[in-house]
RNA sequence: UGUCCGAUGGUGUAAUGGUAACACUGCAGAUUUUGGUUCUGCCUUUCUAGGUUCGAAUCCUAGUCGGACAACCA
């Protein structure tokens, strides 16, 4: 019995502020991505908090698109993130937009110029950077921080009529120019951006920076408990400054620390360049840490939410072992996944006792695991099989219990077998295995009191199908690509990809459709890509079963 | 030479002043018509030094180490 967690610092932060009736009792979250790029493992920690925190005190969840920045934001990406969270089993309550609010955030702005605490700048990028100080020595006010009021409201406004240059002239903040936190230094509020925005089209050429969206955004839609990545813990007095000096409803924010996994980056500049420069097939690569690459790698929601589960949440940093992910998928796998049987390295097998020409059908189990064995298939058995190469050896030392001269195993759902002998070629390899099976050894009524340590999976010569396989491997050759020597993308695994071009299927297998999900025996998890074709189905390796054998024999090597 | 945040087995996460535990990993064994699954057992933990207290992983102080902050990105 798995003894449950107690309680993460999030829930009881929440549960303290139920319990004391703020804003009623009222719970409600928002999961604000910027459609710039797609979703990866690490915002799915984020969905399932906001979500699952949101649903656990009787709340809801908003989506909302963080769209600022017209220049890097597409409606693509929009589209994918929205289908990425369905996928994972969230509802959102809402579907939002910051940039639905840029009237009424423009107001809020004008509403600061007015209290004097915000002022136009016509100073360049250059000079307010230079101006800004460092993280250990303060900065130095604008020349132009003194405006009056109305000076600043007119030249808003003109801002907004597109009389100035990108660059000319920004709105920001006045706060304090030599405060300990950079983020209070006379922020920006808002940039000019003479660009098209993929929602409200050329309607604006300035445009509200994070800082000035997100906070407001938060308060307009009174979202409870904004939660987001420890990075944007410095930003939180700004977060409240503009709340308190607009006295509207008061979000606050928490933050967590961001998952980080081995073996893989985790930010969206990073993943993009691997797109970019071709160093993957696309967002949805089967290799990429991304929803979407996760998903056509063979990932199910349920075993991305048990992830999720298990790495918890606290504000410390942390590096996730992928083997974690990948116990998580194997776990849910092995009790939802049809088995077969298919060959990645065939090599002939010949029965030497099986009549010639003589066929017949066995019955397999589907799931071994299930109440019913999830059903049977037919599986064709005859004189000549492929069985996988690597599950015969000229000859056999200690602890190996597969195929060798004079050994027997069983063939799974079918008859034991003694190899008898086998030929090779010019070049030493192994083209031809000849055994002897035990008739009454058939499954399901052995009579032949024979037991065998061995068994190995198998496809009838003359019913196999050839399907194209595909075995991915981590993307990068080191823990932390991102920490190391150098760019991360010298750190690439080289064999994260292995095609292999006709494997032999079972025939059942061979029927798959895009997005199956099989567990060939003993050889692991794939999941039929969209690349299949009928009659020629791609699988993509999810993940290998666990191997003590071939640990076994690393030891030994 | 600033401000803020953090530090519990190999990796994560609990323990909320009262016996340091759970998962993953690793190791050993049992079962097995998948060297899978399942089951059993084992290894390994409170950054350091002071202090408060009957009692400290927990509170205080100092140090050490790690992270964040100087985009007209979010």
């Amino acid at each position: 019995m798995e003894k449950e967690k107690g309680p993460n610092f999030l829930e009881e932060i929440i549960a303290e502020d139920v319990a004391a009736g703020k804003h009623g009792g009222r719970v409600l979250t928002r999961f604000p991505p910027e459609p710039n790029g797609y979703l990866h493992i690490g915002h799915s920690k984020s969905i399932c908090l906001n979500f699952g925190l949101a649903s656990k005190f009787g709340g809801v969840t908003n989506l909302r698109f963080d769209d600022t920045n017209p220049v890097t934001e597409d409606t693509e990406y929009v589209e994918s993130i929205k289908e990425d969270i369905k996928w994972l089993g969230f509802n959102w309550a809402n579907e939002f937009y910051a940039s639905d609010y840029f009237e009424q955030l423009y107001e809020f702005a004008v509403e600061l110029i007015k209290k004097d605490l915000a002022y136009v700048d016509d100073s360049s990028a250059e000079e307010i950077a230079a101006a800004k100080g460092t993280p250990t020595t303060p900065g130095k006010d604008s020349p132009f921080r003194s405006r009056s009021v109305e000076e600043n409201l007119d030249l808003f406004s003109r801002m907004r009529n597109g009389e100035f240059k990108e660059g000319e002239k920004v709105l920001r903040a006045k706060i304090d120019m030599a405060s300990p936190n950079m983020h209070l230094r006379d922020p920006l509020m808002y940039r000019i951006k003479h660009a098209h925005h993929h929602r409200t089209g050329d309607k604006w050429c300035i445009y509200p920076m994070y800082d000035f969206a997100h906070g407001q955004s938060d308060s307009i839609e009174k979202i409870t408990h904004s939660i987001c990545t420890l990075e944007f813990e410095v930003h939180k007095p700004l977060y409240e400054w503009f709340i308190d000096k607009l006295g509207i409803f008061p979000s606050k924010q928490y933050e967590f620390a961001r998952l980080n996994m081995t073996y893989t980056v985790m930010s969206k500049r990073k993943l993009l360049q691997l797109v970019n420069e071709k160093h993957v097939d696309g967002w949805d690569d089967p290799r990429m840490p991304t929803i979407s690459g996760l998903r056509r790698r063979g990932y199910t929601p349920e075993s991305i939410r048990m992830f999720a589960e298990k790495i918890g949440v606290a504000r410390r940093e942390n590096i996730i072992d992928v083997g974690l992910l990948e116990f998580c998928i194997r776990e849910d796998l092995n009790k939802t996944a049809m088995r077969g049987m298919v060959v990645l390295d065939p090599v002939k097998l010949v029965i030497e006792n099986y009549p010639e020409g003589q066929t017949e059908v066995l019955k397999g189990e589907n799931n071994p695991e299930a109440e019913d064995k999830g059903g049977y298939r037919d599986i064709p058995f005859g004189k000549e099989l492929w069985i996988e190469r690597e599950d015969f050896r000229e000859v056999a030392e200690k602890k190996y219990f597969r195929l060798a001269p004079g050994l027997m195993v069983r063939l799974k759902h079918a008859y034991i077998i003694k190899c008898e002998s086998f030929t090779k070629d010019a070049s030493d390899r192994v083209t031809e295995i000849r055994c002897t099976y035990v008739p009454e050894s058939k499954s399901g009524n052995d009579t032949s009191g024979i037991n065998v340590k061995g068994t190995l999976h198998w496809v009838a010569a003359h019913a196999a199908a050839p399907v194209e396989v595909r075995l991915y491997d981590r993307l990068f050759r080191v823990e932390d690509p991102s920490s190391e020597e150098g760019d991360f993308k010298d750190y690439i695994n080289p064999e994260s990809l292995h095609v292999i071009s006709s494997a032999m299927a079972e025939p059942t297998v061979a029927l798959a459709k895009a997005g199956d999900k099989f567990q060939f025996l003993r050889k692991g998890y794939f999941c039929a890509d969209k690349n299949s074709v009928s009659g020629k189905p791609v699988f993509n390796r999810t993940v290998t079963l666990k191997d003590t054998w071939a640990k076994e024999e690393r030891k030994g090597a």
